[in-house]
DNA sequence: CATAGTCACTTTAATTTTGAAAGTGACTCG
DNA sequence: CGAGTCACTTTCAAAATTAAAGTGACTATG
């Protein structure tokens, strides 16, 4: 009997996590599908950031592995799909809003209110103040 | 007059979280230095994830400039520091506990309970159940 | 019918980051 | 003197990121 191989660095719920979201782009594409409305592969790519296209692709299919995407065709011939957050997919928003809430208050950048669906507070240009 | 040159991808605060702290190792320094009294070159690199030395160098030295770590000296000839998060650095907290839960909740992680100082839920070898 | 355009990717190649190991400098201890 | 400790830095191969170009399956236009 092999030992079990561990997907992940270690016990930790923060190394876990990491090894999972742990970049720059993957909690961008969660944002996009979660708040703005961004459902196809061109939209996710034409955000502010500007993925790179495989990047993008290669995330998404991640989040598909994770079971925290999921994807539908919405068009056949050819076909193409539209991507969407699942249950823990959208189970991700406290996290977003706590990382949004620090970024806010430590480096300057804006506030969305995801009930309101809109910016809130507007970015400073360089940091905070 | 230049343009004052940006520092960060976009405006979005989750954008410029994730320029600062996106990455594998970041956050786990932050954990250690927060939570487990780790404070020594020696001490942050012993951790259960084995940070590579040069990483972690470059990581403090990350982290300092952004003020959210500072350094002492605890002893002279050779000078060696201890590294200890500054205010804005403590901020961080409850970023930690909401990656935490969410790894808990979703990967099987183990649970930390800072009140108490000890491990309240163990991890499961390799994801959630 | 040929050509241009759209969408969703994939491929390619240069650059950057990472990871693992070994090396360095300033000491202390035996 | 030689070994050991601590805090790094250096080196170099491997992996990830970036930007650009290319591909395939169509639809719309002249």
């Amino acid at each position: 009997m092999t030992q079990p191989q561990t997907k992940y660095r270690s016990r930790c719920s923060i190394a876990r996590t990491l090894d999972v979201l742990g970049d720059k782009w993957t909690l961008l594409v969660v944002r996009d599908l979660m708040w703005h409305g961004k459902h196809t592969f061109q939209e996710l790519q034409a955000s502010e950031e500007h993925i790179a296209a495989n990047l993008l692709s290669e995330r998404l299919k991640r989040l598909m592995a994770l079971g925290l995407v999921a994807r539908e065709a919405y068009q056949d011939r050819p076909v193409r799909y539209r991507y969407a957050l699942t249950e823990a997919g959208r189970s991700l928003e406290g996290l977003l809003l706590q990382i949004m809430g620090w970024g806010h208050a430590h480096l300057g950048g804006g506030l969305y209110d995801p009930q309101a669906g809109r910016t809130v507070a507007d970015a400073t240009p360089d940091g905070p103040q």
